[in-house]
DNA sequence: ACAAGGTTAGTAAGCACTCACTTATTTACT
DNA sequence: AGTAAATAAGTGAGTGCTTACTAACCTTGT
């Protein structure tokens, strides 16, 4: 399939070609991780000679951090609560966190590339799990722990530290996604759909909190 | 402190050489990866020539599949529900859950380098993390499972898959474990000890599945 | 004395990266 | 429209450095 270019098309323009290499080294990079991926490899996947990188990026690094760039364009990183801007409205707990746990696990198994990859940078102390987890994780804590911390004053939940109910709820959806992607792709151990898997852990965890 | 060994024992025994390696290779590789790190950087922090690292191991992968089998020794792998069994069988569900997610955080806590090389592991598809896989985790959900069936059967757990539970609860402690050990070292996001953790994750679930 | 523990100085292969060059596509001019 | 100059895309053959690993030799405790 990487053929198909190399063969049909010589050449290819500038910006199409930098998309295509970003696209194949976030492949590479999660599978291997950084340092297990070498330039030439990346290369061959795209069909083309190894200098055409450094004709793209000055080097390795600027790569992979353009990897992140590429991504906010592509498959912009959403505000998952916009999704759920009604359901957080109408007070509708099982809503807000039924669809919350749903949109995490459809979203970690369409872009199981970009989970494995920040976890490779994680592990790896480099800065793109940094600015991941800046820009995004806090900004989930803090507007999940608000939407509890009011439905406690609602007397709706009962009185728990809303940060711990949060670690807890996204714990279960995401250890869910990394069984599934890391330890146990063939579901051996568990085999249930998003949707189930998703009305299970709300339903847990509301169970788990209310008054 | 490495440089304490090279000072004053410039001569070790051949197992004890053996062990210090595999820890500091255990340490490096769980910081590093396996393909990050180099058999010079193992033997400097051990304070040996490279040579020495090929006179023990007869190359790289051997010294880091023995990694296991010397955890094995040294820390053994327990049976996490020893510990636990007079709470099983008096079925003390809270003592259960709340002694699980307990040792299990501190275990993870002590033992932060061995939890980081099975996420490497696991994502550069090395066989290390199937082994541990198989070997505990599958143990873990057969376990903790057919106790929730059983309870289940005595009417005190409501009817939900036994492993989705299971998946969920282990889910909010491993979590929390990764937080702390990958992306929030400092725990700005939530910072509560393993005591309290490991409480309000019991409760949360055991409120979530009674009947 | 001598074996176990350690070293020094390599080797071949692999790495990120460069350079001089060729080939394809636009653009500009008549 | 036809063609030549300018530019963009791609290549092959390297560079120097690092890597895993080896072989021949030294050193120390008993």
């Amino acid at each position: 399939m990487d053929k198909f270019f190399e063969a049909t098309t010589t050449r290819m323009a500038g910006d199409e070609r930098r998309q295509q290499l970003c696209k194949i080294a976030m492949r590479l990079f999660s599978e291997r991780g950084f340092r297990g991926t070498t330039t030439k490899e990346i290369a061959n996947a795209a069909g083309v000679s190894e200098a055409v990188i450094f004709k793209h990026f000055s080097n390795k690094d600027e790569l992979y951090a353009s990897i992140l760039d590429n991504k906010a364009c592509s498959h912009p990183i959403n505000d998952p609560f916009s999704e759920i801007a009604d359901k957080i409205e109408q007070k509708d707990d099982y809503g807000v966190f039924y669809n919350m746990a749903l949109n995490g696990l459809n979203h970690h198994k369409e872009d199981e590339d970009f989970l494995r990859l920040m976890l490779h940078s994680a592990l790896e102390g480099h800065e793109l799990a940094r600015v991941f987890f800046e820009n995004f994780i806090t900004y989930i804590y803090d507007y999940l722990g608000e939407y509890i911390r009011r439905r406690q004053e609602d007397g709706a939940f009962r009185e728990v530290e809303p940060r711990v109910v949060v670690r807890a709820f996204i714990g279960m959806f995401v250890h869910h996604s990394l069984n599934n992607i890391l330890w146990d792709k063939e579901q051996k151990l568990l085999k249930i759909s998003n949707e189930d898997a998703a009305h299970e852990f709300a339903t847990i965890l509301l169970e788990g909190i209310k008054k």
